[in-house]
DNA sequence: CTAAAACAGGATAAATACAATCTAATTACT
DNA sequence: AGTAATTAGATTGTATTTATCCTGTTTTAG
């Protein structure tokens, strides 16, 4: 019942480019760095993150990685499906599972509300406001 | 971000014996045989349930297993937790783990927020209400 | 135009964790 | 005693997670 570190780390790389000029790269390595995770690991989790177009990668010289859409546009729900695709916390829950008294079973009714009540909690706040260069930081 | 099948099969097991007149015991074999669970593998998850005082065996013949409290006593937060032992969803939420900024970081005020919004909503209906043998069970 | 910088991607290995089984022992009832 | 049931530890099997390696491709500085 954990998220992977995977997870974690595409979640600390998309704060650290949350807190960056906007349109500004920075390199994984420098993520790797300064968040100390490992860099060739580092490297795929840039990948899924920007197959899933919340990254845009440059390569060459003075390349880079930097968000493909604003930190307002991003939770942590979302980073963390990106990773680990659709969230379920029991395979009942998952799409395309089948089960005979699917519909009147309470536990996964239980279940399900619980997912529901994790995820809407990760998708609460965004990056603007987690990497604190929200404007409206304050008020929240 | 799963559950293990080790809490589901507890969760199926309790639900099992909520069902149950009180008092009466069943045999380990016939919770996995209705509820297609591995035998063996099911007697672990019954010795860990009972170690943890939700269930009481009896051996030798005539004996099984039973609810060692009543379902209305029990969530599904309870048994998860026996099984899986304390939820951490990230290893930053877990008792005794040391971050430097643990106190300002936000991405873990969410995730612990996410966390409990998810054990409510697993802790607030019981066995009773579950198992369908609670008499309040119309009005939920 | 070439060399270096940086990401891309497949293959693979190492480490963990999860799931299941086996064997033998213990307990309790008849 | 004999049988039925749980207890417990050891062990095996399997899947997932985490991490690394190697080679390729793109970009740009010089």
């Amino acid at each position: 019942m954990q998220l992977t570190r995977q997870s974690e780390y595409a979640i600390r790389t998309i704060l650290e480019l949350s807190s960056l000029p906007e349109g500004e790269f920075i390199q994984s390595r420098t993520v790797s760095v300064r968040q100390e995770l490992p860099e060739r690991f580092l490297n795929k989790t840039v990948q899924i993150l920007a197959r899933a177009g919340l990254v845009e990668t440059r390569r060459g010289m003075q390349g880079g990685i930097r968000l493909a859409v604003k930190p307002e546009a991003i939770t942590i729900a979302d980073v963390v499906g990106v990773v680990e695709g659709k969230i379920a916390i029991n395979p009942c829950l998952a799409d395309g599972y089948h089960c005979a008294n699917r519909s009147e079973c309470r536990v996964r009714g239980i279940l399900n509300r619980a997912q529901e009540a994790m995820l809407a909690e990760l998708g609460r706040e965004n990056f603007a406001g987690l990497a604190g260069n929200d404007i409206a930081e304050e008020a929240v």
